[in-house]
DNA sequence: TCCCTGTTATAGTAAGTGTAGAACAGGAGG
DNA sequence: CCTCCTGTTCTACACTTACTATAACAGGGA
């Protein structure tokens, strides 16, 4: 796998694997159907814990992007945008914006930011 | 104030007053110069305890969104974007996009959000 | 002096995070 | 049937963070 974690990072490593795993889907590097590691590999590879992952891919399951049985694991799903998540990312969203405006950041290079950084993924 | 906390949400107290108050400065509520009520004070209106307050303060004085002196309490202070702030802005943004990318949001959706968001802080 | 300000110290409860070991249920394959 | 691998669940522990509470301190203003 290509995820790396930061144990310097004050953010959550279920978080930081959680947030790799997304980047990876939108970047597509993983796509609809692909398997991700068991629980116990992907714990080996990166060097955490068994059950630290296992909350991770609970959380995608929870959010929508994988589904997860037994013989298969945790499968990338279709991407079917719930109400729910739009209005938090929606939330997220406008404290980013707010900060940044804070920043004396302008609209066009918001835009510009938004535009850099989509590009990323689909490159 | 014009500050409402959500004892039901899953954000930290402290957070979601460093949140709110970053709005009001993006909204034009607060301006530079103006004065943030002492953490006694504020503490009392919102109903939480003056220490959650005064992490608030300090977080926002951290990260340059006020100066903080013993006269004048918390002063909100001009927006001087500092770089790591910017880094830390983009790889949260990166996030979000990724996750909207995943819920097939597509980047003229993603532009017309952003716009709305505006749109809402600057109205 | 008195009051208000932010600040600090100490303490306690609660929740979240990460690790650890063990065991279970169920499907796959020999 | 048996074995292996899968996710899942349980208990337990240490550590950190979040929030509250009480108290005291230093410094500027009236």
């Amino acid at each position: 796998m290509f995820v790396e974690i930061d144990f310097d990072s004050e953010e959550a490593l279920y978080m930081q694997l959680r947030n790799q795993i997304i980047l990876g889907i939108a970047n597509s590097v993983l796509h609809e159907g692909d398997s991700l590691p068991p629980v116990r590999q992907m714990a080996g590879e990166i060097g955490i814990n068994m059950h630290t992952v296992n909350k991770a891919y609970a959380l995608l399951r929870e959010e929508g992007y994988v589904t997860i049985d037994r013989r298969r694991g945790a499968v990338i799903c279709a991407g079917e945008s719930r109400q729910e998540q739009e209005s938090r990312l929606g939330d997220r969203l406008r404290i980013l914006l707010a900060e940044g405006r804070c920043r004396n950041m302008t609209r066009s290079q918001i835009h510009t930011l938004v535009d850099q950084l989509l590009d990323e993924l689909e490159g």
